[in-house]
Formats: structure tokens, C-alpha cells, sequence
DNA sequence: GTGGTCTAGACCACC
DNA sequence: GTGGTCTAGACCACG
């Protein structure tokens, strides 16, 4: 799986890490139960500190996204993805906010925003999503 | 206009000032030309630092959405909120890549998705927004 | 409050650092809403790294007994402690278990398990527990 | 005798063996000059390392509950079990604490800790223990 | 070779 | 001054 890296961002590595790694399992480029990286050749590959791609993994562990199996390494969740917590209800309910009025402030229409949203959803479920292609 | 931060919260309190603002603008309840109140009162309403609300006020300046006077003070923008730059298309595109992601891994379904996106950008522009808890 | 760290034991100072904060919590040595040292200086006084009292704090921060608040630093959770959770539950089982299986064997007899439970479960309660005095 | 091993835990598999062999011999299901299975067999049985299996066996005659026979392979000690070390006890105490602790903390009462306790300990003297799930 | 832990030192965002 | 993030390098337990 490729997974690319903006050193410049705000956005912490780490954090940038987590969204690849979730959506390569939302494409189904990564599948469940398959093994990924060990923490050190990925660090390596990314050519960032073991330590970040370490949190990275632990914090996807921690959600229920990953499973540290002894021996096998770090694989994807098999026995079925977490499902939609409060928690996560509420991120998405704050994020699509804070959105949603910038959105509507600067012009856009709800249909074009939510167009927006749709196809960025389809994007990511057909494998690669939209930039390079 | 009723504004609420969340000093536990990890989104540091100047982003949630913006948040809030620029949904009062979009709910109307903000009009432009409306003069906002000053940085030193609206610090010692909130309970936090004035650069805090300075910073804040700053960055909404910078964007487009208020101006600041010499002497009529901070008043929200009169002619006309800045339109969909480029760079606001990227964080718009980046955010939600993030959020539909995690929604399609947690089994919500594309409709579910784009219900919700829908109706948070409703509830916003009728502005029953903000304390929904 | 007095921590006290065994830099030889097998247990990794972070869980010691937790086991202490939680003993503090539960003598009500440290009380609701009252703030810990910072992680520099706490890390200073006890003469180890601040990552490591980083990732005790975040940790008991995580599981809700620690809040982190913009400004005041780090306080004792104020709005009532987390209660028994399932996972908690189970890692009582489990634990305890396992210990009351190797106090069996060795012969202890179930009224001398319950007791010591009892009598360190009170220990803790008096504030200070039944160490040096 | 039935063993089973949580591949995913994060207690170790050696620690794991050798505590369900303890059950084993605390519920009676082992009995004192009972055969052991050989490392090999048991290893394979259980699907994990040789070495993994030969770490419990050392340990758990190394502490006296087991005696390595050139001829008779493993057996459960028959000379009688140890009885209560002081490191044991201090083991006993300070796994206690630390539970009791955070026992307290999250609400649970002296008298409910307690009758865990308790229930815990017959339950393994009557064998029912293991997988109550 | 794997992840877990710890240390040391550094920069930054926030307040 | 506070916590958050990242890097670098090291040791250890585990399998």
C-alpha cells in the first residue's frame, strides 16, 4: 500500500498516518487480517522516527482498528471493524459542523456540499480516492 | 449572540472562537456589518486571555470575514464573506476524505453519511445550532 | 504527595506512577479537581524522564481519571470518577485469579485471601497504606 | 487438561501457561506425580514455541510445583507444594493494592471487592474456573 | 526480529 | 511555562 507523507502539514505525522492506514482499510486495499508493516521497516520506508509510526499503530490498536497478534506482528482487525461509538457520532457531528458553516458562509449551496460529501465517500470506497489520477 | 468554549476540549480555544463565530454568521444571527464586541470585553466574558480572542479576531480578519476599524472597532463583514478559495476546496476535500473514511470503515452507510452532512448544514443556516446537548 | 519509584522493579515505571496516582485518588490524598504537578516538574522531583510521566498521565487521562485542562495544567477528575467498567471487571477476574490460584496452592486458606483483600482494601482507604509505619 | 492461550493478550504466553497449570493443580485437575506432557507435545498441542513452553516449566519448578525427571519427563510436584514465601507475599500485597485502589476508586465496595475475592478463590477449588465466557 | 519501555534533547502551539 | 510532537538511540522481553 502507498502511503505518502506531508512533512510540511499541520497535520502530525502521526495523525496523517492513522487517515492513510484508515482509509487503505476503507478501499479494502488493506483487508482484514492481513499484516502490515512491522513498526521499524515502516518507519524505515517512511523515512520517519519508529516512535511516531509506533503511536500511530498503538492508537489504531486502541480503536479497535488493528490487533497486535504475538508472532504475526500488527495485523488489520479481523473480527469486525468497530462500529459507529458515540464518540465518533460526536467527532463527526463537530467536524461536519465547523464545515458545514464555513461551507455555507462562503457561498457554497447545500447541494454542491453535500455533493461534495458523496463523492468523496464513493471515492474512497473505490479504491485510491481523489487526487492523482 | 450565545457563545460557549470547552476548556477540556483538544481544539484549542481560538479555533473554537472562530467556529463559533463564523456559525453565527452563517445563521444570520451575525449580520454584516454588526459590530462585535471588543477584544478586552469579549475576553472577560469568555474568562480568557485577550490574545487569545486577539488571535482569533486576527485570523477571521486575515480571511475575509470581519474588519477591523479604528473606530467603529471589529464589525463582521460588510462587503460581501469571501467566496471558495482554493485552499479552503483543499481543506474541505481533506477533511471530509478523513471523516468518510472512518464513517465507511464503522459501517455507516453512504446515505447515512450524506443525511447527516445534509441536515448539519440545515440546522446551521436555521440556526438552531450550537448547544444541541 | 509522596511518590515513591522502584527503579529496579520489573513494572515499568510508568504503571508504578499510575498505581501510586490511583492509590492517591482512592486515600483522597489527591481530591477531585486538584491539580498535579506539571510533567516537567513532576518527571524532575522524581528524577525521570518526562515522557514517561507523560504517558502515565495520558493514560489515566484516557481512562478518565485525570482531566487536562487549558491553563490549570492537570486535575484530578472533578466530575466523578469513571465506575466499574467491563473491561475493568474483567481485568479484575482475571488478576485476581490468577493470584487466588497460586494462593491456593500454596496453601493459604480462603479466609486468609479474603482477609488480606479486606485489610489492604481499608489500608488504601486510611490514607496511607501498610507499608512503613 | 484444557489450556487455552490468548494470542492477542498483552500478558505473555509464558505467563499464561504457567498460570493456567497452577489453576490446573489448585482445582486438583493436576495432581501431585501426575506426567506433564513433554515441551514438544505440548507445544505443538497448544501451537506456540518450544521455547515458550520450556520458560514455564523452568520457572514453575524453579519455584517447586513442578520436577523435571531424566525419565519420568515433567511432573507435578509430589514432595508437597511451597508454601508461602515472603516474595510471594509481598506479590500477593502488591498486586492487591494496586487493584484495590483502583477498585475503590471506581466505586466498588469494600464488601463487594471482598465477596469477589472470595468467589474467586472457590471457584477455582471447584474447578469450575477457566472458561466462564 | 518484534513490540515495549526509557532516556535525552529539541521545537512548537497555546495561553 | 504548559502539554504535544518528533527525533535518535538504547535496552529488554518475547517468541
Amino acid at each position: 500500500m502507498f502511503i505518502e507523507l506531508d512533512l510540511q502539514s499541520e497535520t502530525p505525522l502521526y495523525t496523517q498516518l492513522i487517515d492513510q492506514l484508515i482509509e487503505g482499510i476503507a478501499s479494502g486495499e488493506l483487508k482484514p487480517g492481513e499484516p502490515l508493516p512491522s513498526v521499524r521497516s515502516l518507519a524505515e520506508d517512511l523515512g520517519i522516527n519508529l516512535h511516531t509510526v509506533n503511536k500511530s499503530y498503538n492508537l489504531l490498536k486502541q480503536e479497535g482498528f488493528l490487533q497486535v497478534h504475538r508472532k504475526k506482528g500488527v495485523i488489520v482487525q479481523p473480527d469486525g471493524m468497530p462500529g459507529v461509538t458515540q464518540e465518533f457520532e460526536e467527532k463527526l457531528r463537530r467536524t461536519l459542523r465547523s464545515l458545514a458553516a464555513e461551507t455555507a458562509v462562503r457561498g457554497m449551496t447545500e447541494e454542491a456540499f453535500v455533493q461534495q460529501s458523496r463523492s468523496i465517500y464513493r471515492d474512497i470506497l473505490t479504491n485510491r480516492g481523489g487526487e492523482q489520477r
